[in-house]
DNA sequence: ATCCGATGTCAAT
DNA sequence: TTGACCTCGGATC
């Protein structure tokens, strides 16, 4: 289930497993039967993440050439890795990598496509920078945020603004910093922003790191507070998100809840005072 | 067996 | 702002 860094993972996980070997790609559902048979038998020779775009690169090398595959995993999508053998095809397996001791099935994405150098580039220049890529300019997510009457709970999952950041991140970071969703981005003063970012830069790492979302300061764990875990889908342990109308970890008043842009936006209301 | 929600995005209104 | 789309798994009947 997929933020930034879950694609970022899976870019150095896919890159690990199938680097520079053949790659046998198939469309066992069909929907991306052309596509695969323009990767199928050609090298993977390289990897990217930026936000949640995930980039395999079959053929060509480092001055480019070769195909991209593009996915996007959207909400439901997934994608699955092991070692040999393949397993019997279950469900709606888009696309199915099989290299020489492992293999890979995505089921779901949102976008699943061969593309050029060039439009690759295009993707890029619409992305914002993400907190997990070495050539990110903060500055350039500061100079719409600053400039902005939108909140900044809704700035932060605009991929054009700042790529990578979703539902957990927003709802975590603000929460963090104590800063109301709903407060305008040109409000937010320049200090706030780099903390947020450089907070960002350090959570997302190590959700890359650990394979989840882990938002809860040392000092604040379950064990700290003599409380017991949470668990929960993401497997992290986290402030507000999805602790809708249960106590704020640390003053005990309501976590709120709001459908922001059709996504719930979690938040405490003393914590991150207006 | 059926319903519902989910860490996302886009087109149409 | 709303609905559509993609798919799975957990909750509910």
């Amino acid at each position: 289930m997929p933020e930034g860094h879950t694609i970022h993972r899976l870019a150095r996980e896919h890159k690990q497993l199938f680097g520079g070997e053949p790659v046998a790609a198939s469309s066992p559902q069909g929907r991306f039967a052309d596509g695969a048979v323009l990767l199928d038998g050609q090298p993977l020779t390289g990897t990217d993440a930026h936000g949640k775009h995930l980039f395999h690169r079959y053929g060509g090398d480092d001055s480019g050439g070769g195909n991209w595959l593009h996915v996007h995993l959207g909400l439901y999508g997934d994608f699955r890795t092991g070692a040999a053998p393949v397993p019997v095809p279950v469900g709606q397996i888009r696309l199915r990598l099989v290299g020489e001791r492992h293999w890979a099935e995505l089921r779901g994405p949102t976008v699943c496509e061969v593309i050029t150098d060039a439009e690759k580039d295009a993707l890029h220049a619409r992305l914002g920078p993400d907190p997990l890529r070495d050539d990110a300019d903060p500055a350039a997510a500061w100079a719409r945020i600053s400039r902005s009457r939108t909140a900044i709970g809704r700035l932060l999952m605009d991929q054009e603004v700042i790529a990578g950041v979703g539902n957990v991140y927003r709802a975590e970071v603000l929460f963090r910093h104590g800063i109301d969703p709903r407060l305008p981005g040109r409000e937010l003063d320049r200090a706030s922003w780099q903390s947020i970012w450089d907070d960002l830069v350090a959570l997302m790492r190590e959700g890359v790191r650990v394979g989840r979302i882990d938002t809860v300061r040392p000092e604040h764990t379950p064990e700290a507070m003599g409380r017991p875990p949470r668990v929960d889908d993401h497997g992290g342990e986290v402030y507000v998100y999805r602790r809708h109308g249960q106590p704020c970890l640390l003053c005990g008043d309501e976590v709120r809840i709001e459908v922001v842009a059709a996504r719930n936006l979690y938040w405490c209301p003393t914590c991150q005072p207006a």
